[in-house]
DNA sequence: TTACAAAACTGGTCTGACCAGTTGGCAATC
DNA sequence: GATTGCCAACTGGTCAGACCAGTTTTGTAA
């Protein structure tokens, strides 16, 4: 079989399972070349395979980088049907942490049972940068945080599934910290989940990792409902600045 | 700017002006070098990158030729890059199974909880077509079953990231079904799963309802982690079969 | 300490060689 | 004449080593 489509079947099986992240740097095509023992123009010729198919970018004298956008998407940034939907019936805010709360759950088993050394590191990054940023100022650490972990799943469809809500989360994760954050208990209440969340992965618990992470959803998603019925939320507000207060269906 | 870039990108030029029709066979890669005046080298990494595009495809002794797909249509068939990536790795099929798992568990759950009379009765004509149909031959009820309970559990985020991932659903599902079917007891298992599941759901018990569909689709899982491992799946070659342009045979 | 230039990276390109499938034609054979 | 079989001439696949061109590091001189 070809050896430059092996190769570039390898690196890019290697950027889905993680081992590479986004923006990462690749190692330079000569030490690609000796590590796996080929001619450093199969190397160029799998990268180049790879680039066409918009899994990396090369910068002349940087190196090579995973693309931002792991599978390939060519849908960023836009909105999804499912982004509109979502800012016309803000109760969708509630199936996405329903769901959320299953994928999150999961993510965190598999990360706390098949994290490698170098996710605990970006792990642990992220959690140090979650922890000295202000979170009335800026949701990204938390997502973040979350996304670190979902990486560390290891399972590209998990990664690709999340990644599609990205937006979604981005917004969702942003209302909760707006709603929630300024109430002091709350604030210290997620604080301390993230930090379970973060002992139980590294720690290498699955299940407490699982059983933690649900909740910190679940918890977010209860307490955002609470707040709203209370009318003090400005989920709306922030969501989208012109939406109809639409209010669901029964059910149940 | 970089050659290869540039001859790549007038390659491509020439095929969408139509100078080169697809199926049509490209120049040598020592001719085109030639004419172009480059290093064979540098057309090399070209045809890589367009290989990468899916534009060409090449053949060891023959040449390069221009794929059937022409760029512009080629999201006709909707292969999404995951797809693309699954069909590439299958070892995909697992981590997509894995999150099956969770999100068919959920939606049986809510699915039970929250079903309307009208969603009992479509999921109680997907089911009796389901017992109805050879399983060997058809695939779809199976899929339609399924597909049935996740819209009964009203939550349209659950809904869309299942729908994203229909094709590769159908793709695992008929594999499944290809693999397991032939075998009498597991498909009395299946089916037998099938039955508990339905009852769950149209008896309201969520708990039980997820629990079953979770283990459902773990056993597919188990079970096909199994034949593959003694060599008798048939899963690579069914998926290539829909997948490849080589055979047109049946994908709707 | 600062500034700057050399060195040591990185990717980009070229050359020429050889290996490995594919094909077509030519010659020996039936 | 038709068939077989083989070799030459394609094709792409891989390799080695060289050199050019950006980028970053580093060490030294100001």
């Amino acid at each position: 079989m070809a050896i430059a489509q092996e190769i570039s079947y390898r690196l890019e099986r290697l950027i889905l399972d993680g081992g590479l992240a986004p923006e990462q740097k690749m190692p330079s095509e000569r030490q690609l070349a000796t590590r796996l023992g080929v001619s450093r123009a199969i190397i160029r010729e799998a990268l180049h395979e790879l680039q066409g198919r918009g899994v990396i970018e090369t910068r002349h004298g940087k190196g090579s980088f995973v693309a931002r956008i792991v599978p390939g998407n060519e849908n960023e940034g836009e909105d999804s049907p499912l982004l509109q939907m979502f800012t016309g019936h803000p109760r969708t805010l509630y199936d996405l942490l329903e769901v959320r709360e299953q994928l999150e759950g999961q993510a965190a088993y598999l990360a706390a049972q098949r994290a490698t050394a170098l996710d605990l590191h970006r792990i642990t990054k992220a959690y140090s940068a979650l922890e000295q940023t202000d979170p009335l100022t800026n949701a990204r650490p938390d997502h973040s945080f979350h996304q670190a972990i979902v990486e560390a799943s290891h399972n590209p469809v998990l990664v690709h599934v999340l990644n599609g809500l990205k937006n979604l989360m981005l917004l969702t994760v942003e209302a909760s910290v707006a709603n929630l954050n300024p109430r002091e208990e709350m604030r210290n209440k997620i604080s301390r989940q993230h930090k379970r969340i973060y002992q139980a992965v590294m720690a290498g618990k699955p299940e407490a990792a699982k059983r933690i992470a649900m909740a910190h959803v679940r918890f977010v998603s209860d307490a955002m409902r609470t707040i709203e019925q209370q009318g003090t939320a400005i989920i709306r507000v922030s969501l989208h600045a012109s939406a109809t207060p639409d209010n669901p269906s029964q059910r149940t």
